[in-house]
DNA sequence: ACAAATAATACAAACGTTTGTATTATGGTG
DNA sequence: CACCATAATACAAACGTTTGTATTATTTGT
């Protein structure tokens, strides 16, 4: 006796059923305020599921009716505020036609992400949004899934939901060098369909004012935060050193300032430095950040339309998202 | 015909066990390997439920079994990577216990974690771990949950985890002093069980040292980064400016430096400000931070131990999880 | 007051698993 | 070869809902 109260049997409908001395059949109706029952019936049954603590068993529902109500949303990185934009967007977008939303995160491990889909997939969810997915293009097109899915970020693979990767990119290089800026640096990220659309904008700009394009000046980051440090210092040991770096995102850029700034270079006096995201604390930091606005708050709820489109059996076009835009902040200095 | 593949039926287990001509039994033992189907069968079995991309329904095994195998994860705010830390303790906790972890976000809103802690409990939730619970503690303490509930950060709830609140703050308060401060500034956040500890540290630390207190120091913050405008423009209005500030939390004195640098002043060498979290960019502001570290990844740890002992009638012991400790950087400053 | 129409409720099957028990097949022993 | 132990499989009930259909109660019109 006195065990705790969650393992104790839990009222079920039929429980309610005996005690109101209706059939179970009632007490659903009752209980989804169904026009069949009477009103004083129903009063009578709600008021009992209240005071018996009735608690729908979702797998019983879920069984029966085959929908769970579910909008499952795998992220790479809950850590990076990015994919939290991207999860409000959804989240909003989502209570309209009351669905809930569940994340699961994936460290961006391609093992975890397929474990996330495969266990949203048996969860029976209504849609699966997938941000930035990490696997090959075959896994996705094998899949087969049976779960109407979504992509983020993912221009390559089909039923994505995306922007425009060029033009902002292109549009902040194109600043930069009527900043008067010559030696531009690039920083690229990890291996994706991101990494290709900036790389051409950077060297198009380049090509278009008739810069020479220089090896040298492009880098690798691997996306965390502390490899920020190699990074700089890669930069700042260079033949030439650049007036100012394409970071490849603002958490790049961040990580970047500080360590110019460590190295006893001011930002933006001796290097300016653009970023891509534009995250909240874009605006927070020191100086405030020229950057790409990345829309992953309209993204979100874009992709959960899709969804509800692919589950409506509408045709599925790719939506039309308006071009990111630049945001003009001040970590990009003039030079002569 | 060429309907898409997620609205046709699923191949259940009956289907593979037609196709293999045995019993639906069977086909759940030869998936789950047991030793009682013979090694030929299971094989043929499961090569079967391959080729037919045969994938479980929860729901069904969750209804006989009673388990989903899922921890719940009520947190108010994605954004903020604190909650994100947290959730990476618990998961590396959880799949120890081969449990998977989703996330519901409430976006601080009373109505939106009563929905949620609703949500999984219908789920049938192993177990469910709500961080900075917003409601008041009578909610908790009449749920009667059927689901066994750990907070994370809310110390006057039963079934907590959470760390000394005071010793921090007050090591802080001692160092401001030691640095020679007097006039120091308190920024507190939203009504919690935060707030009281950090103030008192506040309070008994001025009067250690003889400081008279000053109401007018104290300021009240939303826990909005945007807020952080306000609060600074008051504190910089005060009769006398104080010479440090002991704000909220990491993002609050990210806001703060930021709008005194707006307006003039310069961190440390104007204000010294001091912060609370110790969060990941922490140390990539400008200067970097100094801070109380708050192990959110060990909480989330915790948290899914005491959640498992509780599934297994252990006693439920509140662990004991060390001090948090002051992470000196170099956002406080001498003075004479 | 009596059909006929309609409102309210009851019945029963189904959803896809799991699991305890019963049954049948297999092999070993004396 | 008959017997028993054990291995392999089949049977059947159960989990808690939902929902289409059948049944019973109540109202309405004449």
């Amino acid at each position: 006796m006195n065990r705790p109260s969650w393992d104790t049997k839990r009222t079920t409908i039929k429980d309610i059923a005996a005690a109101a001395e209706v059939d179970p059949s009632t007490v659903t109706r009752a209980l989804q305020n169904s026009p069949r029952v009477r009103e004083a019936t129903r009063e009578r049954i709600q008021a009992l599921a209240r005071e018996m603590g009735y608690v729908p068993n979702m797998a019983a529902r879920t069984l029966v009716t085959k929908r769970s109500g579910i909008i499952g949303l795998v992220i790479p990185d809950m850590t990076n505020p990015f994919f939290a934009e991207l999860a409000r967007g959804i989240e909003t977008e989502a209570q309209k036609h009351s669905l809930r939303v569940l994340t699961r995160n994936t460290e961006g491990l391609e093992a975890a992400e397929r474990d996330a889909i495969g266990f949203f997939t048996e969860l029976k969810v209504e849609g699966l949004v997938v941000a930035m997915a990490r696997c090959p293009r075959e896994y996705y097109e094998d899949l087969a899934s049976p779960v109407p899915l979504v992509h983020v970020n993912r221009d390559d693979l089909p039923h994505h939901v995306s922007c425009d990767r060029y033009s902002g990119s292109r549009e902040i290089m194109e600043h930069l060098i009527d900043s008067g800026h010559r030696h531009i640096a690039l920083v690229t990220g990890p291996a994706g369909p991101a990494q290709e659309p900036k790389r051409a904008a950077y060297v198009d700009a380049l090509e278009a004012h008739s810069i020479p394009y220089n090896p040298e000046l492009v880098f690798d980051f691997n996306g965390l935060l502390p490899d920020t440090e190699r990074v700089a210092n890669e930069i700042a040991s260079t033949h030439v050193r650049p007036t100012a770096v394409f970071a490849w995102n603002d958490l790049c850029a961040l990580g970047l300032i500080r360590h110019f700034t460590l190295q006893g270079l001011r930002v933006p006096d001796d290097v300016s430095i653009a970023g891509h995201d534009d995250l909240a604390i874009t605006r927070y930091m020191d100086p405030p950040l020229t950057t790409v606005h990345w829309p992953m708050y309209e993204l979100g709820q874009h992709s959960v339309r899709y969804l509800y489109r692919l589950n409506h059996g509408q045709p599925a076009v790719t939506p039309d998202i308006p071009e990111p835009q630049v945001r003009l902040r001040s970590s990009i200095r003039k030079i002569s």
